[in-house]
DNA sequence: GTCCAGGTCC
DNA sequence: GGACCTGGAC
């Protein structure tokens, strides 16, 4: 493709954006970036952060509960491990909490966000994505900014025959071949819009792309089947047992180690999880007591590599035991006990 | 119910 | 290359 084809291309793809982008809570609006607005790097970091790995409309909430508690980056610098967490909670990939408050800290450190690509590829939880699209976003510089859309937009343009994720490389270097100077900030967001809103994974609307002349997928009639994707491993089943022991209104809670999976959230005590379904009498070593437990039914929940069943036993004691390991929570104060869905679902049983 | 999308780290 | 979560689509 040659420059004067780029440049007809991201005018049809910007015009478009002009009028079809979405409105979100932390973007610049083309008509404010249009007459010199510099954005506050705050509330676009945080987005960009929350956004990684998950859906625009499940971030929006998160986005105005960590904005309205903590208004700069200061203040999430400040703020405890354990109320970052906590309000992180249900949001998922919980490595990215943990970046982002030892991210908020250096940067408050610092005294400023970084003004390079490189500054922000030093931070943790910023990887090749984030600071490109910081630099295009913020600064309106030409960064080549490649997430998921982009690389299923670039797949259908250019019907790459390339499977994912092999192909990440050549559709990197298709995006490149995209990247000028004209509205740089404005065509990374417009360009994963597109993704979002038009060029979706399934029926994509052709009908309404500004690309849609331009795209060797609709062109072979079949864009819904890119980007072509190697077989995936099957996922495992995996097993384990909780044990919610209650007193009064208080349950048992434990943090789990601050690496792997959940990592530095809290949980319901239980057995490790192993690929076969555990017996009370193997289980009963992981209980924080011996009693009557009662079986209040299964869970299953699904993570990346394995899928897991747990089964969930209850205990009610009259006599609040000194745990070894662990703290006694509130029942109506569990809204800020940093728990994973899957424990919120074990909860949902059980109170 | 099952499938699937989506960046960074190690 | 594998680990890491959730909820919306189907």
């Amino acid at each position: 493709m040659n420059r004067q084809q780029v440049t007809k291309l991201r005018q049809s793809l910007l015009d478009w954006y002009d009028v079809q982008g979405r409105e979100l809570p932390w973007r610049i609006r083309p008509e404010d970036r249009a007459v010199g607005v510099i954005a506050n790097p705050y509330p676009i970091w945080l987005s960009e952060i929350m956004c990684q790995q998950t859906r625009i409309q499940t971030v929006i909430p998160y986005h105005a509960k960590f904005i309205a508690r903590w208004p700069d980056v200061q203040a999430l610098a400040a703020a405890s491990q354990d109320e970052v967490y906590g309000q992180w909670a249900g949001l998922g990939y919980y490595a990215r909490a943990r970046n982002l408050h030892n991210c908020a800290r250096q940067i408050a450190a610092a005294g400023q966000f970084p003004d390079h690509e490189q500054g922000w590829l030093d931070l943790p939880g910023i990887g090749p994505y984030t600071a490109a699209a910081m630099m295009a976003i913020l600064y309106d510089v030409p960064t080549n900014v490649v997430d998921g859309n982009v690389e299923r937009v670039m797949a259908r343009l250019f019907a790459v025959q390339n499977p994912l994720p092999g192909a990440k490389p050549e559709l990197r270097k298709l995006a490149h071949s995209l990247i000028t100077d004209q509205r740089s900030g404005d065509y990374a967001q417009a360009i994963m819009d597109l993704g979002a809103l038009v060029c979706t994974p399934k029926s994509p609307k052709c009908g309404t792309c500004p690309w849609m002349k331009s795209c060797a997928a609709h062109e072979k009639g079949n864009p819904g089947q890119f980007p072509l994707r190697t077989a995936k491993p099957p996922r495992p089943e995996r097993f384990g047992m909780v044990f919610v022991l209650q007193n009064e209104n208080q349950i048992l809670l434990q943090k789990r180690p601050e690496k792997g999976l959940l990592g530095g959230m809290s949980q319901v005590p239980g057995t490790p999880w192993n690929d076969r379904i555990w017996t009370v009498a193997e289980a009963h070593a992981f209980a924080p007591c011996a009693g009557d437990w009662q079986k209040m039914g299964e869970i299953r929940h699904v993570f990346t590599h394995f899928s897991l069943n747990v089964q969930v036993m209850h205990l009610q004691v009259g006599d609040r035991l000194n745990p070894s390991d662990g703290w006694w929570a509130q029942i109506d104060r569990l809204g800020q006990a940093a728990l994973p869905s899957l424990y919120k679902k074990v909860l949902g049983l059980c109170l």
